[in-house]
DNA sequence: GTTCCTGCAAAAGCTTTGCAGAAGA
DNA sequence: TCTTCTGCAAAGCTTTTGCAGGAAC
């Protein structure tokens, strides 16, 4: 759980510029278990700050996915997610409720023999199937 | 390279109806060394089918993978891209250029602990960055 | 004071939908 | 003949762009 505080001296470390909808933005996003949609920052943050924009939210993203500050998942096809959690982990995705795990994985192990003169600089490992939830209700 | 006529009988034995659109898109899919957008194979097939409108690739590519007969591959963030493999492969897209390569892979080596319970049913692996040829430009 | 950010409206791009006519079996 | 497919036009979504006002430093 990182507070405002904390994301602040992260981002002034960085010469990121502080404004208010990046900090809640970043900690709605590092807070949330989920690996949220724009959609979903938008809806949760709207009462707090009814100003913001979905382009903030884009904005502000992109900008820190860049920067290497947060990660963009391609799970879904149609809209992209993010995640706070920049160590490399597995996502699955349960295709009953749509819910999102993530799971440890060890990447250096991914050996792949073809890419020898390759610059390797993001590895992504997802999963599809049914949860443990959705298999007990059947 | 499979011709027309073996992919007519893929089509035949699975009770797929034949279409003459089907049968060239499925043709490229096949063929092509790439792993093309919805946009490419429009483009490339335009000149041989002329009728041929983007509802039915999209139509078509749908259909056909929800029968595991192609794959699609969530590489891009903004559009769909079809394999016509569907063994286990990973796949590697240079930031360069923007070529996409296939590699060998044992999926089975991929272990999540966490996921005990969990029934997988698809594993996806792909990597990012900069290919050999880019970077022998450089 | 200067630079950069926000957020509205509009545009852009990919994909889906509705439906009439056409083609496959 | 009956069923299913094609392809046009329109709609639906997510995301980006342009830009004027505003906030950060």
């Amino acid at each position: 759980m990182k507070t405002l505080n904390e994301l602040s001296n992260e981002l002034k470390k960085k010469n990121i510029r502080l404004t208010h909808q990046r900090l809640k933005i970043l900690e709605y996003l590092y807070n949330a278990k989920t690996h949220p949609t724009v959609e979903e920052i938008y809806s949760a943050l709207k009462k707090e700050v009814p100003s913001l924009s979905k382009t903030t939210i884009y904005n502000t993203l992109n900008y820190l996915s860049e920067l290497n500050i947060i990660k963009s998942l391609i799970i879904d096809e149609n809209e992209a997610r993010f995640d706070g959690v920049t160590d490399n982990h597995g996502h699955f995705k349960c295709s009953k409720c749509g819910k999102i795990y993530d799971f440890d994985i060890n990447m250096d192990a991914l050996a792949a023999d073809r890419l020898d003169n390759f610059e390797i600089n993001e590895k992504t490992v997802y999963f599809k199937g049914i949860c443990s939830g959705c298999l007990s209700k059947i």
